[in-house]
DNA sequence: AGGCCTATTATTGTCGACACATCATCATCT
DNA sequence: AGATGATGATGTGTCGACAATAATAGGCCT
């Protein structure tokens, strides 16, 4: 079946690594709020090791941007504002649209077949009204096997390994929009047209209109959560940030 | 004048900052062989500071792509190929171009005005002969102030402190190429003609080109020196790799 | 003589303790 | 009473020492 969550962490070799991936799946599954602090004698005591394996841990998760440190200060786990969100969107836009150009130029006849299939997949599961988890999981397979099909491996770090877990993240601290999934499906099967046809360029134009739209619907449905947010209930006030005023 | 080497180090405050900063120097400077081992005792104590310290620094010096490390063997300057060379560049040139489009709709009047006067600038210094140096310091200029201008902090942070350290690594290990001044002249005037326009789509569509033509001409120069070191001397061996064959 | 296994050595990973900076609390002064 | 300075506590930065792993050299067997 080849689920292939194509872009994952390697076996933890060493206490630092174990610890990292860790905590980056406790920031990723929502565990650690954003903008929470990190203590590290608590956490280090709580994940029963030193301070200085910590550390490196902590160390990673900066280079991975989901922790922010402050010298003399401390590590705080990120927060993401819909502003740096619409920036990584434009990053994607131009790094995955390279990365259609060169997959088309690169990707054998049987990964594109593959590709196409998935496609297929994801339209049996919309018809099928199985929307939400298992959706979700078939489109990242999708633009995955494409960074990868680019061939270019620091490409494939920078997307793989820095960008999605932001957009993973902002997608659990904000509980996300589902992503048109019919729109998305054509999107998809017209990129994976053009790679058939070889045609790099259409490939690239087509999948910066695809990122490009999956932003602005991104945006929309940030501003109607705002709005109903606004109206509804008072605004749930941030973890434990330095207040407000109302003490 | 403001020359602006634009996107700098922050002074150090702790003393793996410092640290950091050293190592970084002296790779970027040439002073440290690509493929050289680091040895963190050797390090620590000609540096003067603990085994601890200097390995934040070299934490940070991978998670600025300079190093490699493998667990349980240690840190290696890292060495650029060719072809990650060139996988840098189409990174480059899908990223650059995305700057230049969105510095195009986000820069002020007066800041496309003093492009244009670093671009003259450039023409003069062609004309007056007076190569070398200086017209690589006005040539990053150029980048870093469209890049600046996208207003887009991630991908400022990106470019500047990820990918541009590599190609200037990449100049100082293979003491490369002079960036064909007369046609970046052309192209420069011209990225910044569609930007006084306010046509991002063209100043991205320039920029790329500008970038990709880059890309051929160190393509160009990397094989021709090549060639050059095949008939002429027999090739320095490798500073301390595993040694091929011969003894 | 060549290859494999073993012991040694050197380097990395990990840990606990100390020094220092930052933040909070409280007392004092204007 | 409000603000400012001192004082204490918490937490980060730094260090040196121990443990575990990988590279190396040597001996042994085939």
């Amino acid at each position: 079946m080849a689920t292939a969550a194509s872009c994952e962490e390697q076996e933890p070799v060493t206490i630092a690594d174990r610890v990292f991936n860790q905590l980056r799946e406790a920031i990723l599954g929502g565990k650690m709020a954003p903008g929470q602090k990190i203590s590290e004698p608590e956490l280090a005591s709580s994940y029963g090791v030193s301070r200085g394996s910590l550390r490196e841990a902590i160390a990673r998760l900066e280079s991975s941007n989901l922790v922010e440190r402050k010298p003399n200060v401390g590590a705080r786990v990120i927060t993401l504002s819909i502003e740096e969100l619409m920036e990584i969107y434009h990053i994607r836009e131009a790094l995955e649209g390279m990365a259609a150009r060169l997959a088309a130029g690169n990707m054998e006849q049987e990964e594109i077949a593959e590709l196409r299939k998935i496609v297929e997949m994801q339209r049996n599961e919309i018809s099928g009204g199985n929307y939400a988890y298992f959706l979700k999981e078939v489109d990242l397979d999708f633009h995955f096997r494409i960074i990868q099909g680019s061939r270019n491996k620091r490409l494939i770090r920078l997307l793989c390994k820095d960008l999605y877990d932001l957009v993973r993240f902002y997608r659990v601290s904000f509980s996300a929009s589902s992503p048109r999934p019919e729109q998305a499906y054509e999107e998809h099967s017209a990129i994976v047209a053009a790679m058939e046809r070889g045609d790099g360029e259409m490939a690239e134009l087509l999948m910066r209109h695809h990122i490009r739209a999956s932003r602005e619907n991104a945006l929309q449905s940030f501003e109607a959560m705002q709005g109903e947010q606004a109206t509804g209930q008072p605004a749930r006030e941030q973890t434990e940030q330095a207040g407000t005023s109302a003490s």
